[in-house]
RNA sequence: GCGCUCGUAGCUCAAUCGGAUAGAGCAACGGCCUUCUAAGCCGUAGGUUACAGGUUCGAUUCCUGUCGAGCGCGCCA
């Protein structure tokens, strides 16, 4: 619909162009956007504002000289007038917006969907937990983000993939296996005390006895020797054990991955030597010493000679080494492999969603992946700040460490999956969200879910009465005649179901999936307030066909956009 | 000390890549169920958008500075 009004100011600009109203060439960019206030119209321009530079004129007076060009043969705009400093409103007529319902039931749950991003392929990496233990909640906001921005950048049009990275190798699997290793001696009575950097919670006792009812005492002569690695097998136990719990979780919460890349392969396949080599050959490496670290200093600290990559040259703060100075790789060495790997399977857009705890990586990763593949803007990542868990007002202290973090398992026990996904998208990533059990627990208003999908079962509840009633539910195809509708109520429902294309778009530009729980819970609002005052089903068959097929519609809507977050439309509550 | 993300009603948060009179929910107060689901609706009240400048037709939004919060800052991942 905004295409509609969009092509009509563009053809004025032209025109006012060619009769020298307007300076000829390129002029800088004015908007067609939805105006906050309704009485402002459908869609307004500011294109009077941003030319009159250009015109020599006053704002409104090249308004008006613009709305006097406006075609008279177009059919969609009934109303327009200069408003403000020189803004121009348009009036879209009714029977334009009423032709919305059917044409939202023909398109079914197709409506809203784009081709936006056409040809584009967008590879999504999201979650990336270490497989040392069970997700926690901030685990959970990650993945709800990271899966929610790929449905919308799919919906509009991309080619999408979604994809774990398994951290399965490195000093922390290593860890995780001597820890998994102490329990599992102690469960033969061994008296073990864990040492400082270990695992000590509960999940991975439970790692040792499922460990112990498939090796028996195989384990029991391995002496815990933590300066070597701990037997393979074990390991691959343990991280398979962890991954398992993983992937059932995510599955609970409707996520799926169509990838799942393991770090162990860019080492074994030679990636991360190759990946060093192109940077070695374009000149961005060196062996060399790191500044102290600012702040406190750590105890043991001292200078070593280490492989460095110049990310200075490419804005970072400091370079960053490559190899540790035994000469083994470094996580971020790793890292940029795998970053390459992915720009070489042809995606033209990287997207990688990170606790926030990790933004001061951000740079150095751009700027590698910049060098290696002389592509700008290739890897963007978004940045999902912390949750807060709170209980009943206290906050409750998340820790890997001291082993008393709150799993996302026991959250989605608690809460439910859908109330999970719901609360963790009302929010914008770049703000810290505080989720309270307690309050999601309490089925009330202020889970937002049950608002939005009690809209949705009530326009099901009234159906079911209008099969009782022995009529045709066919009458609300939208076939009828919806010239009936004309109340304020009516009127804003359906223009609010025009915005949802327009919507999806802005969520997927901006990767803001919040803006979707924020459309449907307007939306629900303005169907409950429809419905609480007027009866749809009338004794006037033309008037109820009409109204039916007005709810069929926002229950379309509310269906596609809550399918679309990953979370139910049940039909009764 | 430096970097990143923020600072909006009592609380939790919105505000369409700079737009018109900054909006919701919760909490408070007052109304609405013999009629399609009251998990709902209607009304009242609540603001110097942390602060001070700058950019322009216009700033919650962009720039600079101050204050405050969270996160990060050697070879960990």
């Amino acid at each position: 619909m905004r295409q509609i009004i969009e092509n009509l100011v563009s053809g004025i600009v032209q025109q006012l162009q060619s009769d020298g109203t307007l300076q000829a060439g390129d002029l800088p960019e004015y908007k067609v956007e939805r105006p906050r206030d309704e009485t402002h119209g459908d869609f307004a321009t500011n294109a009077a504002l941003v030319l009159s530079r250009f015109a020599k004129m006053k704002p409104r007076d090249l308004a008006q000289k613009m709305l006097a060009a406006l075609p008279a043969n177009q059919k969609e705009v009934d109303r327009w007038e200069v408003a403000g400093p020189g803004f121009i409103n348009f009036h879209i007529t009714s029977d334009r917006i009423r032709q919305l319902i059917p044409d939202i039931l023909q398109m079914g749950q197709s409506y809203g969907s784009s081709k936006m991003g056409s040809g584009k392929r967008v590879l999504i990496e999201f979650v990336s937990a270490n497989p040392t233990g069970p997700m926690h909640v901030g685990h959970g906001r990650g993945a709800v983000m990271g899966d929610a921005i790929a449905s919308i950048l799919k919906v509009t049009g991309h080619t999408v993939e979604r994809e774990y990275y398994i951290n399965d190798a490195g000093n922390q699997v290593g860890v995780l296996g001597w820890s998994v290793m102490m329990r599992y001696h102690e469960l033969f009575g061994c008296s073990i005390t864990m040492p400082e950097g270990c695992y000590p919670a509960q999940y991975v006792v439970e790692i040792a006895k499922a460990l112990r009812d498939q090796d028996g005492n195989r384990w029991l002569n391995v002496e815990l020797d933590m300066s070597v690695s701990p037997p393979i097998e074990v390991v691959d136990f343990a991280m398979d054990t962890i991954m398992g719990w993983i992937r059932g979780e995510l599955a609970t919460i409707n996520i799926l991955f169509d990838n799942w890349f393991s770090e162990r392969t860019l080492h074994a396949d030679g990636k991360i030597e190759a990946t060093i080599g192109e940077l070695t050959k374009k000149d961005l490496i060196f062996e060399g010493v790191l500044a102290p670290p600012k702040g406190k200093l750590p105890d043991d600290w001292e200078a070593r000679p280490q492989l460095l990559f110049k990310s200075t040259k490419y804005g970072d703060a400091e370079d960053r080494a490559l190899k540790k100075s035994d000469g083994s790789a470094t996580y971020f060495a790793a890292d940029i492999a795998y970053h390459f790997d992915k720009a070489q399977r042809g995606y033209d857009l990287l997207i990688d969603v990170w606790g926030a705890d990790h933004g001061g990586y951000v740079k150095r990763v751009q700027a590698a992946l910049t060098a290696l593949t002389d592509k700008n803007n290739l890897l963007e990542v978004e940045l999902v700040q912390m949750v807060n868990l709170v209980r009943g007002g206290e906050p409750v202290k998340m820790s890997k460490r001291d082993g008393t973090f709150v799993t996302l398992k026991e959250v989605v026990d608690e809460v439910g999956s859908d109330a999970v996904r719901f609360i963790f998208l009302t929010r914008s990533g770049g703000a810290s969200l505080d989720f309270d059990l307690e309050l999601a627990v309490s089925k009330s208003n202020d889970n937002p879910v049950y608002y939005v999908q009690y809209a949705h079962a009530r326009i099901h509840a009234v159906y079911r009465q209008l099969q009782e009633k022995g009529l045709d539910k066919s009458l609300g195809d939208g076939g009828g005649d919806l010239s009936c509708l004309t109340l304020d109520a009516e009127m804003s429902l359906i223009r609010a179901l025009g915005t949802y294309p327009e919507m999806l778009e802005g969520a997927a530009i901006n990767r803001e999936p919040h803006r979707v729980p924020y459309f449907l819970i307007d939306l629900a609002s303005a169907f409950h307030t429809y419905y609480n005052s007027h009866r749809i089903l009338e004794d006037d068959k033309v008037l109820l066909a009409a109204r039916l097929s007005l709810i069929n519609a926002v229950r379309q809507v509310l269906a596609n956009g809550l399918t679309l977050l990953g979370v139910s439309a049940p039909e009764r509550m």
